[in-house]
Order: C-alpha cells, then sequence, then structure tokens
DNA sequence: AAGTGTTCCAACCGCCTTTAG
DNA sequence: CCTAAAGGCGGTTGGAACACT
C-alpha cells in the first residue's frame, strides 16, 4: 500500500464527461434488475467505463425514478432560501426537506437564481427601511419584482426539451423494451431501442418516423434524449430504503 | 451573421464521515 | 481501538446554450 489515501478507481481506465444515452440505459438496467449495494464495484458489473462515484452521482441526481423534475415552484424556493437562513450550505441537509430533490441541484438553484434574489432582496430592504413613506409599498414592489424574476426563469426553462416514454419489460423475455415518444412540439418522430440481458446490448435503436417509416441509428446518435420518465414506469429496483 | 460575454448545470475533485474487519 | 475502504458532501469548473452587441 502506497502512502496517502488510495484513489477510488484507477483514473487512466475510467471515462469522464457527460454520460451517454447507452451508459445511462447500462445503469438504469442494473440497478433496476441488482440494485446499488456496492458502488465501487458496480460500474464493473454494469459494463461501464466509470469511477463507483461517477455512477452514484449520476444515478442519485439524475436517474433516480423518485427524482422531482421540472422547474422549482415558488413555495420550494421560500423553503430553500428559509432553511438556507437556518442550514447555510448543508445542501444535503436542505434536500432532505425537499423530497424528490436533490443536494446537487439545490446547490445549482441556489448559486444561479435565489443567491441573486436574496441580494435583490436585502439591498431592496435597505432601500424599504430608508424611504419607508414611499408609496406604493417598496414590499409590494419588490413582490411584483420577484414574480417578474420567477416568471422569466420559468419562460426560460420550459423552452428546453423534454420526452415522454414507454417502457415495457418482461422478466420472462430477458428483453426490456423502451419508447421514447418525442414531445409534439418538437420533433415528429419516436424513437425504440431494446436491450438484451442475455447478451448484455442493446439490439437496436430505431428512429421512427411517424409518416415515413423506419430510419435505423446507432445507438450512441441518440446521446440528447432525456430518458429519466422511463424510471417513474418501470419496476422498482432491488434496493430499499431510500435511494441516497 | 458573426463575435463576444454571460448564465447555467452536470459532473468532477478532494476532504470528511461512516462502516467493516 | 485501529485502519482501510467506501460512501457522502460541498466547492468548483468546463462547456453548452443563450443573450447581447
Amino acid at each position: 500500500m502506497g502512502k496517502g489515501r488510495a484513489a477510488c478507481c484507477d483514473k487512466s481506465k475510467v471515462k469522464k464527461g457527460a454520460w451517454s444515452c447507452e451508459e445511462d440505459l447500462r445503469l438504469i438496467t442494473f440497478i433496476q434488475k441488482h440494485g446499488h449495494q456496492n458502488w465501487r464495484s458496480l460500474p464493473k458489473q454494469a459494463g461501464l467505463l466509470r469511477c463507483g462515484k461517477s455512477c452514484r452521482l449520476r444515478w442519485i441526481n439524475y436517474l433516480r425514478p423518485d427524482l422531482k423534475r421540472g422547474n422549482f415552484t415558488p413555495q420550494e424556493e421560500d423553503t430553500i432560501i428559509k432553511l438556507h437562513q437556518s442550514f447555510g450550505n448543508k445542501w444535503s441537509k436542505i434536500a432532505s426537506h425537499l423530497p424528490g430533490r436533490t443536494d446537487n441541484e439545490i446547490k445549482n438553484v441556489w448559486n444561479t437564481h435565489l443567491k441573486k434574489r436574496q441580494l435583490i432582496h436585502s439591498e431592496a430592504k435597505l432601500d424599504d427601511s430608508s424611504c419607508a413613506y414611499n408609496s406604493p409599498s417598496s414590499t409590494s414592489v419588490l413582490s411584483h419584482a420577484n414574480t417578474i424574476i420567477h416568471e422569466k426563469e420559468e419562460a426560460k426553462r420550459s423552452c428546453s426539451s423534454s420526452y415522454n416514454i414507454n417502457a415495457s419489460s418482461s422478466s420472462l423475455s430477458n428483453l426490456s423494451q423502451v419508447e421514447i415518444i418525442s414531445s409534439p412540439n418538437i420533433v415528429d418522430m419516436d424513437w425504440i431501442f431494446q436491450f438484451n440481458e442475455e447478451s448484455n446490448n442493446y439490439l437496436e435503436l430505431t428512429r421512427v418516423l411517424q409518416d415515413d417509416g423506419i430510419i435505423e441509428i446507432p445507438l450512441e446518435s441518440c446521446d440528447h434524449v432525456d430518458i429519466w420518465d422511463m424510471l417513474d414506469i418501470m419496476d422498482p429496483p432491488l434496493q430499499t430504503g431510500q435511494w441516497t
């Protein structure tokens, strides 16, 4: 054993950066079937060239089925602000009060939106106390401004693409089929692919144009597809208790 | 239309804590 | 109790997407 802490994995042999659609599916399929008792050994068993920590992070922050996907509501944002006042940057503690939200997500929302808003608030409060006789009240102006900020952020975020996914899996056939149906206002096509557990590989991925038949494309080309909805309708994994 | 600046978030890094032997 | 391994956490960053000039 060398000096210091051993690396969690051999950095030269692991892939880094954004996860591909195939990697996501491998991870999902593996956890659905086997759970995640040991993150360190999981990548090898699942056939992933990733560090165990990376798999854990990907699952917890993005793939696990109990995640509440989508924008934070004003209520959730208020909760974060209040909890941050009591806990500070204890993101996991804050996340434990917001079911379906991850510490990473909350941290990002805080750093990108709420921190700024808090700053505006505290500055406005200073103005409010020095110009308390102004009408309409600074508080109502502030509240209005807050609503506008939130609406702008909502509009911006709602532009991101989303997909509806139908999934079916059968323990008898050793085959999982997932059909990704495009969002109606984005593109007019469906995606279908199958994972064969015997060969431990994907049999096919097809892009189905609604009018023009089927065009086969390689699996790697589906990197942009959001697949998390699939988890909502698949069988629960063999993991007991909480996801984290 | 092109170039530049800004925002946002997924993912990484490394430290701390917990657990198993 | 001690040690090493694994899990958990918070800070940071790379780069894609978007906004502005």
